[in-house]
DNA sequence: TATGAATGAGTGTTCATTCAT
DNA sequence: AATGAATGAACACTCATTCAT
């Protein structure tokens, strides 16, 4: 029961994997049922067997590499010692990271109706999973004296907009840019300021 | 024949702005060119007498939308007195104009091929306009003294830089921020850094 | 422009013709779209251009057949002298054009889901045109003391059970039956009670 | 052995008895193997362990159910004391029990390739019985002069033209009408002559 | 005995594009 | 100059059936 309980894992898990390689190929739209079959190198219908449509695949795939991404920056931030190494780890880690991932994310943007709900929920939980991780960092920053610019009552607009300003440079590097060594400047300048 | 030029110029460009609203509301997929005719009380296959392919539709519109954003953007900083406020000015209405057409310029990173170097050439082609403005406006800047971190040698660095953070900045507010008041926060935040 | 009109609803009429056909042969669910295409000698998309869908196309169709029919039985009727052979003739021509398209007509019964309200409306118009008729039938043949048995407050409830008793016969000849000459005997037995 | 035989037996029994309630509901065509499985709590591989396939189980629901019935019309009508009042049992009893199983006994009619011969065949053991029954039931009534308008000769006929108005009778109340008042409108006025 | 897993062969529908007029 | 008509090529999704276990 067990073993077949992780078969069923193993497929389901395989399929999302073909997908995320397809989706990052070749974007929402454009990719068909048959390129992630063909990739998982299942039959078409044996997708329908495991997931009940597209936008179900797609969804999951999002979700689970967004949570990969968000988790493997926290941990590297987390290795840090201070707030403003902390702060500035996790954020070129997310930028890596989410380089390697530029179209597949992008996609959530630009190829869905708006309509679809289920996306916002997904950006939702993982906005807070994020604004939590830098509220704690800029806290920590803010108790040590080391952002001595933030006082209490600034904290939490300080949080959105450091966010923000992640999530931006994150579409930035991710679609406009492809060189590598402008990470490093763009964080810099943003850190320092214009 | 002159007269008949005029009228086919005409024509070209009220498909092109039947096609803007269209492609803004529904995305590049998401519009047909029936959607696209329909808007523009033409019959369907009128558009293709204009114009070769709904890619070509959409890269003019892309096209002429841009310019128009960056000429105004240009404009109102042009106005300024010091090189400080320019740049100020400049940063803030590229962003208020382009999230006014967010899903239009978004679209050209989620839902377009790789291969279509046209596009690349376009976005080129702006990037050129935007570093030129900027490096003009910091060059000023840096004469009257007013950005005295910038040293000669920095300069296109600064430049590149600068372009890149307000093309980051665009895409956060256009796609993931729909409140206002937070185009001053980001700004702020940028200019004198977290 | 007429010229246009005419032609536009000559394929309109050509496709209902061999959508009538094939819809005869193969009943609603195992008709396709291709199929209906392959018999009007058109593209299958092209259907699509004048019907919305294959719904649509078999509506139509059923609602043109019983028309037919139901006018045909009354042309004929009408020429007959006095109520009784009126009635009668209604009658057996209901039957013998209906037999002709009796799969046709069954669809709508064993293949459709209950909640399709527009086959329910073409019912029930086909259904008052057809009360209409005997009404004024039943009506004369009682001003004429033809029919006796009938007095006035019994006529609409006369008028609804021979309509209902006809729609029996008419569903029992095409289905069950393929002996013309039990048309005669069926109609015979009605008449007179068994 | 004789035990596995019985437990065979049950399991082909609850399937039948399972896919009768959802044919019933959905139809032929839009009942799926799924719903059957589902329906008698089974996988869906199971039921092609006990039949070859989709259209075998439903041939065997409806050969089930028609002998249901009719034994059961046949059982009622017996009772009757006069000829008269048997075949006016039999025919009313038939009427309700078929009325209750509608849609099943129409898929027959609508849904069914025309090649399909196990179902003419179901059909044809179906109609001897129903006849065989029919025609004792006048003959008796000859004998005892209660059908003195029948001479021996046109027994036949009347046998074969009963049975065809109880056919037409059952389809018209079981697809056309939910008034159960009806029901005893009709055989009036079938029984009279109109 | 029973079934989870897998799939091939369809199905209705969409849409960019062509072409005759 | 303009377009109605026509269509091929896809595409997401369905389902009866098979097969290994």
């Amino acid at each position: 029961m067990e073993v077949i309980k992780e078969k069923d894992e193993q497929v389901r898990s395989a399929i999302l994997m073909a997908a995320e390689r397809v989706f990052q190929k070749w974007g929402l739209n454009k990719t068909t049922m048959e390129d992630i079959a063909g990739e998982a190198g299942k039959g078409k219908s044996t997708l329908y067997y495991y997931y009940k449509s597209k936008d179900e695949i797609f969804d999951a795939t999002i979700k689970i590499k967004l949570n990969q991404v968000l988790s493997k920056a926290q941990e590297s931030a987390n290795q840090m010692p201070t707030a403003k190494e902390k702060l500035k780890k996790y954020i070129v880690t997310c930028l890596y990271e989410m380089k390697n991932y530029a179209l597949l994310f992008n996609i959530v943007r630009g190829e869905i109706r708006m309509s679809q709900d289920y996306l916002e929920k997904i950006r939702l939980t993982i906005q807070e999973k994020e604004e939590n991780f830098v509220r704690e960092v800029l806290n920590q920053g803010f108790l040590s004296k080391e952002f001595h610019f933030i006082d209490e009552e600034e904290l939490e607009t300080a949080v959105k907009a450091t966010v923000g300003i992640i999530h931006a440079l994150e579409l930035y590097l991710m679609l406009e840019n492809d060189d590598p060594k402008q990470i490093d400047i763009a964080v810099k300048l943003i850190t320092n300021g214009i």
